[in-house]
DNA sequence: AAGTGGTCTAGACCACAGC
DNA sequence: CTGTGGTCTAGACCACTTC
Protein backbone atom coordinates (compact mmCIF):
# COMPACT_ATOMS: atom_id res chain seq x y z
CA UNK A 1 0.00 0.00 0.00
CA UNK A 2 2.97 2.36 0.62
CA UNK A 3 3.62 5.20 -1.91
CA UNK A 4 7.20 5.28 -3.66
CA UNK A 5 8.38 1.47 -4.10
CA UNK A 6 11.94 2.47 -4.95
CA UNK A 7 12.68 -0.90 -5.73
CA UNK A 8 9.76 -3.20 -5.50
CA UNK A 9 9.16 -1.94 -9.19
CA UNK A 10 9.36 -5.57 -10.96
CA UNK A 11 6.11 -7.08 -10.04
CA UNK A 12 3.14 -6.02 -12.63
CA UNK A 13 0.70 -3.93 -11.27
CA UNK A 14 -2.04 -6.17 -12.21
CA UNK A 15 -0.04 -9.59 -10.04
CA UNK A 16 -0.11 -6.85 -7.14
CA UNK A 17 -3.73 -5.94 -7.91
CA UNK A 18 -4.60 -9.54 -7.89
CA UNK A 19 -3.31 -10.42 -4.16
CA UNK A 20 -4.63 -7.21 -2.80
CA UNK A 21 -7.83 -7.58 -3.73
CA UNK A 22 -7.26 -11.43 -3.00
CA UNK A 23 -6.83 -10.62 0.65
CA UNK A 24 -9.82 -8.12 0.24
CA UNK A 25 -12.00 -10.70 -0.82
CA UNK A 26 -10.66 -12.78 2.31
CA UNK A 27 -11.32 -9.90 4.59
CA UNK A 28 -13.78 -7.92 3.70
CA UNK A 29 -16.01 -9.94 1.73
CA UNK A 30 -18.86 -12.83 2.39
CA UNK A 31 -19.75 -15.81 -0.78
CA UNK A 32 -22.02 -14.24 -2.72
CA UNK A 33 -21.43 -10.44 -2.25
CA UNK A 34 -21.39 -8.45 -5.17
CA UNK A 35 -17.99 -5.71 -6.11
CA UNK A 36 -17.85 -2.68 -7.77
CA UNK A 37 -18.35 -2.70 -11.02
CA UNK A 38 -15.27 -2.74 -13.44
CA UNK A 39 -14.98 1.25 -14.04
CA UNK A 40 -15.24 1.90 -10.09
CA UNK A 41 -12.91 -0.52 -9.20
CA UNK A 42 -10.40 0.62 -11.99
CA UNK A 43 -11.24 3.99 -10.87
CA UNK A 44 -10.29 3.32 -7.83
CA UNK A 45 -6.96 2.14 -7.21
CA UNK A 46 -5.67 4.48 -10.55
CA UNK A 47 -5.46 1.62 -13.26
CA UNK A 48 -6.63 1.10 -16.47
CA UNK A 49 -9.62 -0.69 -17.05
CA UNK A 50 -7.62 -3.48 -18.99
CA UNK A 51 -5.41 -3.88 -16.54
CA UNK A 52 -8.13 -4.28 -13.86
CA UNK A 53 -9.42 -6.88 -15.71
CA UNK A 54 -6.17 -8.86 -16.00
CA UNK A 55 -6.54 -8.93 -12.19
CA UNK A 56 -10.33 -10.00 -11.97
CA UNK A 57 -9.21 -12.81 -14.77
CA UNK A 58 -6.81 -14.49 -12.62
CA UNK A 59 -8.95 -14.53 -9.42
CA UNK A 60 -11.74 -16.28 -11.92
CA UNK A 61 -9.27 -18.71 -13.25
CA UNK A 62 -8.58 -19.14 -9.16
CA UNK A 63 -12.26 -19.98 -8.55
CA UNK A 64 -12.71 -16.94 -6.38
CA UNK A 65 -15.06 -14.76 -8.39
CA UNK A 66 -17.89 -15.41 -10.88
CA UNK A 67 -18.56 -12.77 -13.59
CA UNK A 68 -21.74 -12.65 -15.62
CA UNK A 69 -22.30 -9.96 -18.23
CA UNK A 70 -24.95 -7.57 -17.68
CA UNK A 71 -24.82 -8.90 -13.76
CA UNK A 72 -21.45 -8.21 -12.42
CA UNK A 73 -19.21 -9.35 -10.30
CA UNK A 74 -19.40 -12.01 -7.21
CA UNK A 75 -17.67 -13.75 -4.82
CA UNK A 76 -17.36 -17.19 -6.11
CA UNK A 77 -18.42 -20.08 -3.24
CA UNK A 78 -15.82 -22.67 -2.26
CA UNK A 79 -14.85 -25.04 -5.58
CA UNK A 80 -16.92 -28.06 -5.55
CA UNK A 81 -15.56 -31.44 -5.41
CA UNK A 82 -16.58 -34.06 -7.74
CA UNK A 83 -15.65 -37.29 -7.60
CA UNK A 84 -14.25 -38.45 -10.83
CA UNK A 85 -12.51 -41.81 -9.68
CA UNK A 86 -14.86 -44.51 -8.30
CA UNK A 87 -12.28 -47.13 -7.43
CA UNK A 88 -15.28 -49.75 -8.59
CA UNK A 89 -15.11 -50.14 -11.99
CA UNK A 90 -18.41 -49.20 -13.88
CA UNK A 91 -19.53 -48.63 -16.73
CA UNK A 92 -20.77 -44.66 -17.40
CA UNK A 93 -24.44 -44.98 -16.99
CA UNK A 94 -24.18 -47.65 -14.46
CA UNK A 95 -26.46 -47.24 -11.34
CA UNK A 96 -25.77 -44.40 -9.23
CA UNK A 97 -23.66 -42.51 -11.24
CA UNK A 98 -24.25 -38.20 -11.40
CA UNK A 99 -24.94 -38.18 -14.89
CA UNK A 100 -27.85 -37.58 -17.07
CA UNK A 101 -28.28 -38.75 -20.57
CA UNK A 102 -28.82 -35.94 -23.06
CA UNK A 103 -28.44 -37.56 -26.41
CA UNK A 104 -27.78 -39.89 -28.79
CA UNK A 105 -26.80 -40.60 -32.62
CA UNK A 106 -24.37 -43.16 -34.74
CA UNK A 107 -21.69 -40.55 -35.99
CA UNK A 108 -19.54 -41.58 -38.87
CA UNK A 109 -16.67 -39.32 -38.18
CA UNK A 110 -14.81 -38.71 -34.21
CA UNK A 111 -12.37 -36.61 -33.66
CA UNK A 112 -8.85 -38.26 -34.45
CA UNK A 113 -7.30 -38.74 -30.37
CA UNK A 114 -10.60 -40.24 -29.96
CA UNK A 115 -10.22 -42.50 -32.92
CA UNK A 116 -6.98 -43.38 -31.93
CA UNK A 117 -7.84 -44.32 -28.44
CA UNK A 118 -10.65 -46.25 -29.66
CA UNK A 119 -8.08 -48.14 -31.66
CA UNK A 120 -10.86 -47.63 -34.86
CA UNK A 121 -10.24 -45.87 -38.47
CA UNK A 122 -11.81 -42.22 -38.21
CA UNK A 123 -14.19 -42.90 -40.47
CA UNK A 124 -15.59 -46.05 -39.18
CA UNK A 125 -19.20 -45.49 -37.04
CA UNK A 126 -19.19 -45.02 -33.25
CA UNK A 127 -22.40 -44.53 -31.14
CA UNK A 128 -21.94 -40.98 -29.54
CA UNK A 129 -23.94 -40.58 -26.39
CA UNK A 130 -23.87 -36.82 -24.95
CA UNK A 131 -24.36 -36.57 -21.10
CA UNK A 132 -24.75 -33.72 -18.61
CA UNK A 133 -23.67 -33.89 -14.78
CA UNK A 134 -25.14 -31.69 -12.45
CA UNK A 135 -23.65 -30.76 -8.76
CA UNK A 136 -25.45 -28.98 -6.35
CA UNK A 137 -28.08 -27.44 -8.99
CA UNK A 138 -25.48 -25.91 -11.25
CA UNK A 139 -23.99 -28.12 -13.95
CA UNK A 140 -20.27 -28.97 -13.49
CA UNK A 141 -19.34 -30.79 -16.50
CA UNK A 142 -20.35 -32.22 -20.13
CA UNK A 143 -19.29 -35.53 -21.99
CA UNK A 144 -19.13 -36.70 -25.04
CA UNK A 145 -19.23 -40.64 -24.86
CA UNK A 146 -18.20 -42.60 -27.44
CA UNK A 147 -18.54 -46.85 -27.90
CA UNK A 148 -17.83 -48.96 -30.64
CA UNK A 149 -20.79 -49.95 -32.31
CA UNK A 150 -19.72 -53.46 -33.15
CA UNK A 151 -19.68 -53.79 -29.24
CA UNK A 152 -23.22 -53.54 -28.81
CA UNK A 153 -24.83 -56.00 -31.89
CA UNK A 154 -28.04 -55.44 -30.16
CA UNK A 155 -28.49 -51.71 -30.34
CA UNK A 156 -27.35 -51.01 -33.63
CA UNK A 157 -30.90 -49.60 -34.45
CA UNK A 158 -31.17 -46.21 -34.14
CA UNK A 159 -34.88 -46.27 -33.88
CA UNK A 160 -36.92 -43.57 -31.34
CA UNK A 161 -37.23 -40.29 -31.78
CA UNK A 162 -36.63 -38.89 -28.40
CA UNK A 163 -32.74 -38.26 -28.32
CA UNK A 164 -32.61 -38.81 -24.26
CA UNK A 165 -34.15 -42.15 -24.82
CA UNK A 166 -31.74 -43.51 -27.45
CA UNK A 167 -28.70 -42.36 -24.95
CA UNK A 168 -30.08 -44.29 -22.35
CA UNK A 169 -30.58 -47.41 -24.24
CA UNK A 170 -26.89 -47.07 -25.17
CA UNK A 171 -25.71 -47.09 -21.73
CA UNK A 172 -28.00 -49.64 -21.02
CA UNK A 173 -26.62 -51.66 -23.68
CA UNK A 174 -22.85 -51.27 -21.88
CA UNK A 175 -24.09 -52.50 -18.52
CA UNK A 176 -24.03 -56.35 -20.04
CA UNK A 177 -20.42 -55.84 -21.02
CA UNK A 178 -17.98 -57.54 -18.86
CA UNK A 179 -15.67 -54.09 -17.79
CA UNK A 180 -11.63 -55.09 -18.24
CA UNK A 181 -10.10 -51.97 -16.90
CA UNK A 182 -9.83 -48.50 -17.12
CA UNK A 183 -7.21 -45.86 -17.52
CA UNK A 184 -7.63 -42.13 -17.79
CA UNK A 185 -5.98 -38.62 -18.34
CA UNK A 186 -6.62 -35.27 -17.25
CA UNK A 187 -5.33 -32.10 -18.91
CA UNK A 188 -6.04 -28.46 -19.70
CA UNK A 189 -8.85 -27.16 -22.32
CA UNK A 190 -11.03 -24.34 -23.20
CA UNK A 191 -14.76 -25.04 -23.69
CA UNK A 192 -16.24 -25.62 -26.99
CA UNK A 193 -19.02 -23.78 -28.29
CA UNK A 194 -21.20 -26.62 -27.48
CA UNK A 195 -19.68 -27.51 -24.25
CA UNK A 196 -20.07 -23.96 -23.35
CA UNK A 197 -23.71 -23.70 -23.81
CA UNK A 198 -24.19 -27.01 -21.67
CA UNK A 199 -22.12 -25.74 -18.90
CA UNK A 200 -23.14 -21.91 -18.80
CA UNK A 201 -20.34 -20.69 -19.52
CA UNK A 202 -18.85 -18.48 -22.49
CA UNK A 203 -17.03 -20.31 -25.19
CA UNK A 204 -13.20 -20.56 -24.29
CA UNK A 205 -13.84 -20.85 -20.61
CA UNK A 206 -10.96 -23.18 -19.07
CA UNK A 207 -12.28 -26.63 -18.56
CA UNK A 208 -10.57 -29.64 -17.42
CA UNK A 209 -10.81 -32.88 -19.50
CA UNK A 210 -10.55 -35.65 -18.22
CA UNK A 211 -10.12 -38.55 -20.84
CA UNK A 212 -11.58 -42.15 -19.68
CA UNK A 213 -10.70 -45.33 -21.74
CA UNK A 214 -12.96 -48.32 -21.10
CA UNK A 215 -11.26 -51.43 -21.86
CA UNK A 216 -13.20 -54.72 -22.81
CA UNK A 217 -12.94 -58.02 -23.92
CA UNK A 218 -8.88 -57.11 -23.86
CA UNK A 219 -9.80 -54.12 -26.77
CA UNK A 220 -10.65 -50.64 -26.00
CA UNK A 221 -14.42 -50.34 -26.13
CA UNK A 222 -15.84 -46.74 -25.23
CA UNK A 223 -14.20 -43.67 -24.25
CA UNK A 224 -15.42 -40.46 -22.16
CA UNK A 225 -13.94 -36.60 -23.09
CA UNK A 226 -15.84 -35.23 -19.59
CA UNK A 227 -15.08 -31.54 -19.89
CA UNK A 228 -15.25 -30.05 -15.86
CA UNK A 229 -15.54 -26.21 -15.18
CA UNK A 230 -12.05 -25.28 -13.97
CA UNK A 231 -13.62 -22.39 -11.93
CA UNK A 232 -15.93 -24.47 -10.37
CA UNK A 233 -14.81 -27.80 -10.41
CA UNK A 234 -12.40 -29.70 -7.69
CA UNK A 235 -11.75 -33.17 -9.11
CA UNK A 236 -10.78 -35.83 -6.73
CA UNK A 237 -10.24 -39.11 -7.08
CA UNK A 238 -9.21 -42.14 -4.50
CA UNK A 239 -11.20 -43.99 -1.18
CA UNK A 240 -12.31 -40.77 0.66
CA UNK A 241 -13.00 -38.88 -2.44
CA UNK A 242 -14.85 -35.46 -1.96
CA UNK A 243 -15.56 -34.83 2.12
CA UNK A 244 -16.19 -31.24 2.15
CA UNK A 245 -19.24 -30.52 -0.17
CA UNK A 246 -20.71 -33.73 -1.63
CA UNK A 247 -23.93 -35.02 -1.57
CA UNK A 248 -23.91 -38.37 -2.47
CA UNK B 1 -14.11 -3.02 -41.45
CA UNK B 2 -13.36 -5.05 -44.18
CA UNK B 3 -16.69 -5.82 -45.85
CA UNK B 4 -20.33 -6.08 -45.08
CA UNK B 5 -20.72 -9.42 -42.42
CA UNK B 6 -24.81 -9.12 -42.39
CA UNK B 7 -25.07 -12.12 -40.16
CA UNK B 8 -21.60 -14.05 -38.96
CA UNK B 9 -21.02 -11.09 -36.74
CA UNK B 10 -21.79 -12.63 -32.87
CA UNK B 11 -18.32 -14.82 -33.21
CA UNK B 12 -15.32 -12.70 -31.36
CA UNK B 13 -12.37 -12.34 -33.56
CA UNK B 14 -10.36 -13.46 -31.49
CA UNK B 15 -12.19 -16.74 -31.29
CA UNK B 16 -12.74 -17.14 -35.24
CA UNK B 17 -8.76 -15.80 -35.25
CA UNK B 18 -7.74 -18.80 -32.73
CA UNK B 19 -9.50 -21.80 -35.09
CA UNK B 20 -7.97 -19.70 -37.64
CA UNK B 21 -4.28 -20.15 -36.31
CA UNK B 22 -4.97 -23.68 -35.15
CA UNK B 23 -5.67 -25.11 -38.77
CA UNK B 24 -2.56 -22.88 -39.68
CA UNK B 25 -0.57 -25.31 -37.15
CA UNK B 26 -1.89 -28.39 -37.87
CA UNK B 27 -1.39 -27.84 -41.77
CA UNK B 28 1.55 -25.31 -41.91
CA UNK B 29 3.75 -25.80 -39.09
CA UNK B 30 5.36 -28.24 -37.73
CA UNK B 31 6.37 -28.91 -34.11
CA UNK B 32 9.05 -26.61 -32.87
CA UNK B 33 8.83 -23.98 -35.81
CA UNK B 34 8.71 -20.46 -34.95
CA UNK B 35 5.97 -18.14 -36.05
CA UNK B 36 6.23 -14.82 -37.40
CA UNK B 37 6.23 -12.24 -34.53
CA UNK B 38 3.03 -11.16 -33.20
CA UNK B 39 2.97 -7.45 -34.46
CA UNK B 40 3.25 -9.22 -38.16
CA UNK B 41 0.47 -11.44 -37.33
CA UNK B 42 -1.98 -8.87 -36.28
CA UNK B 43 -1.47 -7.16 -39.53
CA UNK B 44 -1.42 -9.91 -41.57
CA UNK B 45 -5.21 -10.33 -39.69
CA UNK B 46 -6.08 -6.98 -39.92
CA UNK B 47 -6.56 -7.05 -36.00
CA UNK B 48 -4.92 -4.84 -33.00
CA UNK B 49 -2.15 -6.75 -31.56
CA UNK B 50 -3.97 -6.91 -28.30
CA UNK B 51 -7.00 -9.18 -29.77
CA UNK B 52 -3.86 -11.75 -31.81
CA UNK B 53 -2.74 -12.14 -28.39
CA UNK B 54 -5.91 -12.99 -27.07
CA UNK B 55 -5.89 -15.64 -29.54
CA UNK B 56 -2.48 -16.63 -28.68
CA UNK B 57 -3.05 -17.22 -25.04
CA UNK B 58 -5.72 -19.50 -25.90
CA UNK B 59 -3.95 -21.73 -28.19
CA UNK B 60 -1.01 -21.75 -25.33
CA UNK B 61 -3.42 -22.52 -22.69
CA UNK B 62 -4.65 -25.90 -25.23
CA UNK B 63 -0.74 -26.36 -25.02
CA UNK B 64 -0.59 -25.89 -29.28
CA UNK B 65 1.99 -22.74 -28.69
CA UNK B 66 5.02 -21.68 -26.60
CA UNK B 67 6.00 -18.47 -26.00
CA UNK B 68 9.24 -16.85 -24.73
CA UNK B 69 9.86 -13.19 -24.01
CA UNK B 70 12.91 -12.36 -26.13
CA UNK B 71 12.89 -15.36 -28.65
CA UNK B 72 9.42 -15.59 -30.10
CA UNK B 73 6.29 -17.57 -30.27
CA UNK B 74 6.63 -21.70 -31.79
CA UNK B 75 4.51 -24.84 -32.46
CA UNK B 76 4.52 -26.41 -28.93
CA UNK B 77 5.33 -30.59 -28.82
CA UNK B 78 2.23 -32.33 -27.61
CA UNK B 79 2.00 -32.86 -23.76
CA UNK B 80 3.70 -34.97 -21.73
CA UNK B 81 2.48 -37.57 -20.29
CA UNK B 82 2.88 -37.85 -16.46
CA UNK B 83 2.03 -40.70 -14.07
CA UNK B 84 0.19 -39.26 -11.16
CA UNK B 85 -1.63 -42.32 -9.37
CA UNK B 86 0.94 -45.46 -9.34
CA UNK B 87 -1.68 -47.91 -7.97
CA UNK B 88 0.87 -49.05 -5.80
CA UNK B 89 0.80 -47.12 -2.42
CA UNK B 90 3.99 -45.83 -1.80
CA UNK B 91 5.41 -42.54 0.38
CA UNK B 92 6.71 -39.98 -1.39
CA UNK B 93 10.66 -40.61 -2.06
CA UNK B 94 9.59 -44.06 -2.38
CA UNK B 95 12.66 -45.79 -4.81
CA UNK B 96 11.99 -45.09 -8.26
CA UNK B 97 9.28 -41.72 -8.09
CA UNK B 98 11.00 -39.45 -10.58
CA UNK B 99 10.94 -36.52 -8.50
CA UNK B 100 14.14 -34.85 -7.06
CA UNK B 101 14.67 -33.27 -3.61
CA UNK B 102 15.54 -29.73 -3.63
CA UNK B 103 15.35 -28.55 0.16
CA UNK B 104 13.63 -29.41 3.48
CA UNK B 105 13.35 -26.79 6.54
CA UNK B 106 10.90 -27.04 9.51
CA UNK B 107 8.70 -24.20 9.14
CA UNK B 108 5.80 -22.73 11.95
CA UNK B 109 3.12 -21.74 9.98
CA UNK B 110 1.46 -23.56 6.24
CA UNK B 111 -1.16 -22.58 4.61
CA UNK B 112 -4.28 -22.94 6.01
CA UNK B 113 -5.78 -25.67 3.61
CA UNK B 114 -2.87 -27.77 4.05
CA UNK B 115 -3.30 -26.90 7.76
CA UNK B 116 -7.19 -28.34 8.13
CA UNK B 117 -6.05 -31.57 5.59
CA UNK B 118 -3.20 -32.20 8.03
CA UNK B 119 -5.31 -31.64 11.00
CA UNK B 120 -3.23 -29.59 12.76
CA UNK B 121 -3.59 -25.71 13.85
CA UNK B 122 -1.71 -23.87 11.74
CA UNK B 123 0.51 -22.65 14.17
CA UNK B 124 2.15 -26.41 15.23
CA UNK B 125 4.98 -27.00 13.05
CA UNK B 126 5.63 -29.12 10.14
CA UNK B 127 8.36 -30.45 8.15
CA UNK B 128 8.68 -28.64 4.72
CA UNK B 129 10.25 -30.13 1.61
CA UNK B 130 10.70 -28.96 -1.91
CA UNK B 131 10.79 -31.43 -4.33
CA UNK B 132 10.87 -31.11 -8.52
CA UNK B 133 9.62 -33.06 -10.89
CA UNK B 134 11.23 -33.70 -14.62
CA UNK B 135 10.15 -35.02 -17.40
CA UNK B 136 12.08 -35.54 -20.96
CA UNK B 137 14.46 -33.18 -19.59
CA UNK B 138 11.68 -30.48 -18.56
CA UNK B 139 10.95 -29.36 -15.58
CA UNK B 140 7.20 -30.26 -15.34
CA UNK B 141 5.51 -30.09 -11.60
CA UNK B 142 7.07 -28.28 -8.12
CA UNK B 143 5.67 -29.68 -4.71
CA UNK B 144 5.50 -28.70 -1.54
CA UNK B 145 5.38 -31.69 1.18
CA UNK B 146 4.23 -31.22 4.45
CA UNK B 147 4.86 -33.84 7.01
CA UNK B 148 4.01 -33.69 10.58
CA UNK B 149 6.89 -33.28 12.94
CA UNK B 150 5.54 -35.94 15.26
CA UNK B 151 4.95 -38.78 12.48
CA UNK B 152 9.03 -38.47 12.46
CA UNK B 153 10.41 -38.35 16.11
CA UNK B 154 13.98 -39.60 14.93
CA UNK B 155 14.27 -36.83 12.50
CA UNK B 156 13.58 -33.66 14.64
CA UNK B 157 17.08 -32.82 14.45
CA UNK B 158 17.83 -30.13 10.99
CA UNK B 159 20.76 -30.23 11.17
CA UNK B 160 22.90 -29.95 8.30
CA UNK B 161 23.93 -27.52 5.75
CA UNK B 162 22.79 -29.09 2.62
CA UNK B 163 19.20 -28.84 1.85
CA UNK B 164 18.67 -31.90 -0.42
CA UNK B 165 20.19 -33.45 2.39
CA UNK B 166 17.64 -32.36 4.41
CA UNK B 167 15.10 -33.31 2.32
CA UNK B 168 16.57 -36.54 1.48
CA UNK B 169 16.63 -37.36 5.60
CA UNK B 170 12.66 -36.29 5.75
CA UNK B 171 11.81 -38.34 2.96
CA UNK B 172 13.71 -41.32 3.84
CA UNK B 173 12.29 -41.37 7.66
CA UNK B 174 8.74 -41.14 5.71
CA UNK B 175 9.70 -44.78 4.46
CA UNK B 176 9.21 -46.48 7.55
CA UNK B 177 6.28 -45.82 7.89
CA UNK B 178 2.85 -47.80 7.48
CA UNK B 179 0.55 -46.16 4.71
CA UNK B 180 -2.67 -46.86 4.92
CA UNK B 181 -4.11 -44.86 2.05
CA UNK B 182 -4.10 -41.87 0.25
CA UNK B 183 -6.14 -39.32 -1.77
CA UNK B 184 -6.29 -36.63 -4.26
CA UNK B 185 -7.80 -33.58 -5.45
CA UNK B 186 -6.80 -32.09 -9.28
CA UNK B 187 -7.87 -28.20 -9.92
CA UNK B 188 -6.69 -25.64 -11.32
CA UNK B 189 -4.45 -22.71 -10.13
CA UNK B 190 -1.98 -20.05 -11.28
CA UNK B 191 1.59 -20.47 -10.47
CA UNK B 192 3.36 -18.66 -7.55
CA UNK B 193 6.54 -16.71 -7.58
CA UNK B 194 8.63 -19.25 -6.67
CA UNK B 195 6.88 -22.30 -8.66
CA UNK B 196 7.06 -19.95 -11.97
CA UNK B 197 11.05 -19.89 -11.55
CA UNK B 198 10.76 -23.71 -10.53
CA UNK B 199 8.82 -24.52 -14.07
CA UNK B 200 10.47 -21.89 -15.74
CA UNK B 201 7.36 -19.97 -16.20
CA UNK B 202 6.18 -16.37 -15.74
CA UNK B 203 4.03 -15.40 -12.53
CA UNK B 204 0.60 -16.35 -13.37
CA UNK B 205 1.12 -19.30 -15.16
CA UNK B 206 -2.01 -21.72 -15.41
CA UNK B 207 -0.90 -24.83 -13.56
CA UNK B 208 -2.49 -28.32 -12.48
CA UNK B 209 -2.47 -28.72 -8.96
CA UNK B 210 -2.18 -32.16 -6.97
CA UNK B 211 -3.31 -32.16 -3.66
CA UNK B 212 -2.57 -35.83 -2.08
CA UNK B 213 -3.34 -36.84 1.40
CA UNK B 214 -1.39 -39.86 2.82
CA UNK B 215 -3.15 -40.97 5.42
CA UNK B 216 -0.90 -43.24 8.27
CA UNK B 217 -1.60 -44.70 11.45
CA UNK B 218 -5.41 -43.90 11.11
CA UNK B 219 -4.49 -40.20 10.71
CA UNK B 220 -3.44 -38.00 8.02
CA UNK B 221 0.43 -37.58 8.53
CA UNK B 222 1.67 -36.19 5.22
CA UNK B 223 0.21 -33.43 2.45
CA UNK B 224 1.71 -33.22 -0.85
CA UNK B 225 0.39 -30.10 -2.77
CA UNK B 226 2.33 -30.18 -6.63
CA UNK B 227 1.97 -27.91 -9.06
CA UNK B 228 2.00 -29.20 -12.92
CA UNK B 229 2.48 -27.20 -15.93
CA UNK B 230 -0.71 -26.82 -17.44
CA UNK B 231 0.35 -26.14 -21.12
CA UNK B 232 2.88 -28.81 -21.54
CA UNK B 233 1.25 -31.90 -18.81
CA UNK B 234 -1.20 -34.29 -18.97
CA UNK B 235 -1.89 -35.87 -15.89
CA UNK B 236 -2.28 -39.88 -16.38
CA UNK B 237 -4.45 -42.02 -14.27
CA UNK B 238 -4.86 -45.82 -13.59
CA UNK B 239 -3.47 -49.12 -14.67
CA UNK B 240 -1.79 -48.57 -17.77
CA UNK B 241 -0.55 -44.49 -16.75
CA UNK B 242 1.23 -42.72 -19.37
CA UNK B 243 1.85 -45.04 -22.53
CA UNK B 244 3.71 -42.80 -25.30
CA UNK B 245 1.12 -40.81 -27.22
CA UNK B 246 1.81 -42.43 -30.32
CA UNK B 247 0.60 -46.24 -30.81
CA UNK B 248 2.26 -47.03 -33.83
C1' DA C 1 -33.27 2.89 -20.78
C1' DA C 2 -29.57 2.05 -17.75
C1' DG C 3 -25.86 -0.61 -16.13
C1' DT C 4 -22.99 -4.57 -16.39
C1' DG C 5 -19.15 -7.33 -18.26
C1' DG C 6 -17.08 -8.63 -23.11
C1' DT C 7 -14.60 -7.16 -27.18
C1' DC C 8 -11.53 -4.21 -29.81
C1' DT C 9 -8.43 -0.50 -31.04
C1' DA C 10 -3.92 2.17 -31.63
C1' DG C 11 -0.78 3.52 -29.55
C1' DA C 12 3.30 3.47 -25.72
C1' DC C 13 6.90 1.68 -22.88
C1' DC C 14 9.29 -2.25 -20.40
C1' DA C 15 11.93 -6.73 -19.69
C1' DC C 16 14.47 -10.04 -21.73
C1' DA C 17 17.31 -12.85 -25.27
C1' DG C 18 20.69 -12.85 -28.65
C1' DC C 19 24.04 -10.82 -31.45
C1' DC D 1 22.37 -2.87 -30.42
C1' DT D 2 17.80 -5.02 -32.45
C1' DG D 3 13.85 -7.81 -32.00
C1' DT D 4 10.80 -10.39 -29.25
C1' DG D 5 6.91 -11.00 -26.10
C1' DG D 6 4.84 -8.67 -21.64
C1' DT D 7 2.53 -4.77 -19.61
C1' DC D 8 -0.33 -0.70 -19.64
C1' DT D 9 -3.27 3.06 -21.20
C1' DA D 10 -7.65 5.71 -22.61
C1' DG D 11 -10.91 5.38 -25.10
C1' DA D 12 -14.91 3.14 -28.00
C1' DC D 13 -18.57 0.06 -29.01
C1' DC D 14 -21.20 -4.41 -28.38
C1' DA D 15 -24.07 -8.07 -25.92
C1' DC D 16 -26.58 -9.00 -22.20
C1' DT D 17 -29.55 -8.51 -17.96
C1' DT D 18 -32.53 -5.96 -15.32
C1' DC D 19 -35.79 -2.52 -14.31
Amino acid sequence: MGTTQLETAPEPKYWHLKTVLSDALDTEFSVGEILPNERDLAARFGVARATLRQALEQLELEGRLQRRRGVGTTVAPPRVGVAVDPARHTWPGATGDDWQPVAAEEAATVPAPVARLLERAPGEPVHVVRRSRVSAGRPVAAELLYVRTDALPGCADPAGPDPAARARAVLHALQALDLDGQDRTVELGSASAEDAKQLDRLPGAPVLVVTTRYVSGGRPTAVAVSTYRADTCRLTFGERAAEPVLTG
